[in-house]
DNA sequence: TGGAAAAATGCAATCGATTGTATTTCGCGC
DNA sequence: GCGCGAAATACAATCGATTGCATTTTTCCA
């Protein structure tokens, strides 16, 4: 059997020209219905593929997205983070959908133009990038420039790229008020406020303890994100601090998951001792002993609105963020 | 300023031929160094990068590896579990290291064509495939017309396709021993035994238990391999079986994770009550209450393994599959 | 059956870079 | 100043598909 690669092989073993081969292959109504069928059945008989690069060449795009995950504000947080794999799965899901292919990047920033380069090596029709990180001012540059880029973030008024998230201030509200409710009235906030989006959840949580009158009562520990990086600045928290907190809020599931642990291990009893919130609602806060209380975000809904915004910016349409509700859901630890 | 977006408009500025530039720009030895300094500048004065496609038509490579997830044995699995996670995570950083992108794809094998439409669309240089799921006839069929495939999972006598992993049946025995050394003598092994990895680590406990003279003290609950859907299965077994197990072999450690919340929920203690050991080496390990026993797999090496050996074999030379030692890590819950 | 409109197909330019070969330029010795 | 070899650069084919336009074939009606 003669080795079939190109579309030309295709159109001698028709006897047709490689633009009608080309049209047929497309389903286009302009080739008559019987050469249309033979052309296809041939292409399938020998199990051909158009080139890709070659068709990409010519028609101007990729079909591929890239997603970035910029590990800014600190270095050792790995892509293995549950958060970002969760939203990488949908994302996933979600472009094969839509028939793209999804390019993934980690991205450790140690220059203003890590996004630049992305953007210019022209291997993708758009970005999205998860977590803005202490970047919000490389993406403002980048989107005035660049439409086809979606951010996965907090929003901030004036803000020029376009951001899909939740409202972390009212997030962070939230989940200090609850611990309020319980009874708390100190408390302590777990994360790195450098990040846009953890800034704004501890703004919120600011908010709750000024309406409670107890603004002095709150203090604030620039945990790391990772898991194994949290710990011991947990651990070294708990174990200098004089005063007890009664409630901890979370910047995330994975932090409140190694204050969890922590705390077992000074012997303290959630939710007896000590109240315990996360952020993001995570599967895995169902795994915990015991289950995590958190605010969850949407985040099915979130890589939809993400993916969806970006082939309209894609197709040449504007967009503007999107804010959705964060969600309280209390389960054993608070 | 004039747009440049081809090595034509450079070629133009700098009064040469776009060959010279090309050239020039690839730092070919060919080109004076005056001129090749003087286009240098220019491009990057004019943040000019050439077309990726163009090139890789050219060239005949895309500079891109695939990664793919067959979820094959169960439809539930999620691309969110922490393993796949943590896997993609580093191969993502080993091939960046290399200059390639990763091309993520999740594939739900419908028929068993799910491999060959990848290949055959001649978007990528390598396939990696992560996990062999019940796919193991596929894998073979396919490695033996395309050399560019790597499989991470178990190795079988006779395998075709090359494949990196642990010694999955010394795994499992590893870990039935360790309990039956512990004081159990009732087991039971959580796990779907379809997958292939998953089968071999049952028969490592089977020998275990043989060598002690215990073969028909093990059970088998074929759980879920995700978190979510584990934990009714084991709930269920708790609740249903007359004779509760005195240690458990978990297939994974996010089925141990759900372990140990079932058993927490039964007021069970853990190791007090019921031994409880997973697989995998997972950092999520270290956040459980109690820290979760386990059987580590050096996944770094093994990514580093798995690129190494691709990009061998995408320069035609051949590889053999590679069986790394598992290694058993104690910790609290055994 | 002639002929115009419609349908089907062929032709050739094009996407943007790479690269083998042809050509020009330069340096240098006589 | 000429000629020669080497160095530098230009030329043009090529990768494989898409697509506007030209051309051929078919259809159908008078």
């Amino acid at each position: 059997m003669v080795k079939v690669r190109t579309i030309k092989d295709i159109a001698e073993l028709a006897g047709v020209s490689t633009g009608t081969v080309s049209r047929a292959l497309a389903g286009s109504e302009l080739i008559s219905k019987k050469t249309r069928e033979k052309i296809q059945a041939l292409a399938d008989e020998h199990g051909f593929r158009p080139n890709i690069m070659a068709r990409n060449l010519r028609i101007q795009r990729t079909g591929a997205i890239g997603v970035l995950i910029p590990l800014g504000h600190e270095t050792g947080q790995h892509i293995s983070d549950p958060f970002f794999i969760t939203m990488l799965g949908l994302l996933a899901d979600a472009l094969t959908e839509k028939g793209y292919d999804l390019v993934l990047s980690r991205v450790i920033p140690t220059d203003g133009n890590w996004l630049d380069r992305f953007v210019d090596s022209g291997r993708v029709d758009g970005l999205i990038v998860i977590g803005q990180s202490d970047q919000v001012a490389t993406l403002d540059r980048v989107a005035a420039r660049y439409r086809p880029l979606v951010v996965w973030g907090g929003y901030t008024e004036g803000q020029v790229h376009c951001s899909v998230g939740s409202d972390n201030r009212k997030g962070g509200y939230i989940a200090a008020k609850h611990l309020l409710e319980r009874g708390c009235s100190r408390l302590a906030f777990f994360g790195d406020p450098k990040a846009l989006e953890i800034g704004q959840r501890l703004e919120g949580c600011r908010d709750a303890m000024a309406d409670a009158g107890l603004s002095d009562r709150l203090t604030v520990l620039p945990a790391h994100l990772v898991a194994e990086a949290a710990h011991p600045d947990i651990a070294r928290f708990l174990g200098s601090v004089s005063e007890r907190p009664q409630g901890i809020v979370a910047a995330s599931d994975v932090i409140a998951m190694s204050a969890l642990r922590a705390l077992s291990e000074f012997g303290l009893a959630v939710p007896g001792d000590v109240h315990v919130i996360g952020y993001d609602g995570l599967a895995i806060c169902e795994q915990t002993v015991p289950r995590l209380s958190t605010v969850s975000q949407d985040l099915t809904q979130g890589a939809h609105h993400m993916v969806d915004m970006l082939l309209r910016r894609i197709a040449g349409e504007d967009t503007q963020s999107v804010v959705m509700e964060p969600q309280l859901i209390v389960r054993m630890s608070s």
